[in-house]
RNA sequence: GUGGACGUAGCUCAGCUGGUAGAGCACCCGGUUGUGGUCCGGGAUGUCGCGGGUUCGAGCCCCGUCGUUCACCCCA
């Protein structure tokens, strides 16, 4: 049964050539700030022991009882497919020990996470994010620092239809006072199955729906923002005067609602105008109690994870994404198999200085090889024939301007 | 998981009420012997997503399936 296509898995987004540029210089890009901030990378597994996201993220939400990658390996373990990084990175975190040092522990990471969904415009089963972690302080000027980090990332990019929304979710007392009232509030409402039973699981979810009629219904609810004890208040104040100083602008978003359960205290989402349906490009926030209930010594953390191809998705609907650079510094057209074999040593030799060199292989007829050296984005361009191997002299050719000069084929380093 | 739309050359799409496929872009070759981006000429390309069915005959109709897409849900 020779011949038989076989396509990508259902709803994966991958990045080939045309493309994949643009990518990587998103994924970069939106990461760079953290490492000027002095994050280290932390490199994880794509699986783990499953118990790490029931007991981490929270068997409640979505995206642990329906849409993770759950498998048995052949030793008969449960494996899941990490369908978001923070859990992973407060394993490693307590694993190593890390937390006995200098604190905060901070780190980076960036890979792929999976989501058994159904694929969306902006939403695939296997997604790229990229995140940092700062583990172990509660000064809420961190707070505001891993906000400004996002932002700077996503400026980074040159996106700027984007808005940046914050809340607090409070502290345990903050939150059992409020849900109190919340679930009482919901109780008044005529609700249909499906939301009755979200709103049994998590009754802040009801804040999130986007029917009209229950926006509506929750227009009067009890807001979380109001429960806010002194301690938790004052923390969010303080976030927002240093946000203020940085000169980031936000608005406070007292219905947001995060799906992962361990979020507390500050939280944030990026939102970006030009998206449809999945507009969140990046969100985070602290989360108190996650370590300890992960094993670990009781501290708090905070964190975000940004989205590579919702950015790459935006920036291209902006238009920011730089499309035409050149890639290679020097195209060698070799004609003759004496010329194959020195462009292939000049070409190393260039190679070794850090210059980027690619060489016309195939014998194209020496029309066809320039137009390949200008499709290939090619800076210069150099014909090696007998004359050139003869003379040990090129015509060095600048493509943008067409312009061409003598050059000693030992002297090329020197004019790239 | 639920509902709607769509699936024709590498890409974007056209194909009237069923009669055995087309355009633009891209690609390849050439325009007198070794120089690109413009122009001109020529050329290759599709089991019309896949599998059934109706019909003398289906890209066009029906069913199924896979995939994409939009919304819900959820989230990056």
């Amino acid at each position: 049964m020779a011949g038989q296509k076989i396509s990508a898995p259902k709803g994966v987004s991958e990045y080939v050539p045309g493309r994949s540029r643009a990518f990587e210089f998103v994924r970069d890009n939106l990461i760079s700030p953290a490492k000027l901030a002095g994050y280290q990378l932390i490199e994880l597994p794509v699986f783990e022991d499953t118990d790490l996201f029931t007991r981490g993220v929270g068997e409640s939400t979505d995206v642990v009882s329906k849409e993770m990658y759950t498998f048995e390996d052949r030793g008969g373990r449960s494996i899941t497919l990490r369908p978001e990084g923070t859990a992973g990175v407060m394993r490693a975190v307590i694993e190593h020990g890390l937390d006995r040092g200098q604190l905060p522990v901070k780190v980076w990471y960036s890979g792929q996470f999976f989501r058994a969904e159904r694929p969306q415009a902006g939403r695939y089963r296997q997604f790229y994010q990229v995140g940092i972690e700062a583990i172990g302080l509660e000064d809420p000027a961190i707070d505001a620092e891993v906000i400004a980090i996002a932002d700077a990332g996503f400026k980074a990019l040159g996106l700027s239809k984007y808005r940046l929304e914050i809340t607090s979710l409070g502290d345990a007392q903050s939150r059992a006072a409020h849900r109190t009232d919340l679930v009482k509030f919901i109780s008044t409402l005529k609700l249909d199955e499906a939301t009755a039973e979200r709103a049994r699981i998590n009754p802040l979810r009801l804040f999130d729906d986007k029917r009209e009629e229950m926006r509506a219904a929750m227009a009067d609810a009890p807001l979380l923002l109001d429960y806010l004890n002194e301690v938790s208040r004052t923390q969010f104040e303080q976030v927002q005067k240093y946000l203020d100083a940085l000169g980031i602008t936000y608005v406070i978003n007292p219905r947001m609602v995060r799906g992962l359960d361990y979020y507390t205290g500050t939280t944030f989402e990026f939102v970006h105008e030009l998206l449809g349906a999945q507009s969140g490009i990046g969100g985070g926030g602290r989360y108190d109690g996650l370590m300890e209930q992960l094993g670990g010594q009781s501290l708090s953390g905070i964190g975000f994870g940004l989205g590579v191809d919702r950015a790459l998705l935006a920036a291209e609907a902006e238009g920011v994404i730089a499309t035409s650079e050149f890639v290679s510094d020097l195209f060698i057209i070799p004609l003759g198999e004496p010329a194959k074999v020195q462009a292939l040593v000049i070409a190393s030799k260039l190679r070794s200085h850090g210059k980027t060199v690619e060489i016309a292989f195939g014998d194209r007829a020496l029309k066809g090889a320039m137009k390949g050296a200008d499709k290939a984005g090619a800076k210069h361009v150099i014909v090696l024939g007998e004359a050139e191997l003869a003379s040990g002299t090129v015509e060095f050719k600048e493509m943008e301007t067409g312009h061409t000069s003598s050059v000693k084929i030992d002297s090329l380093l020197e004019v790239l």
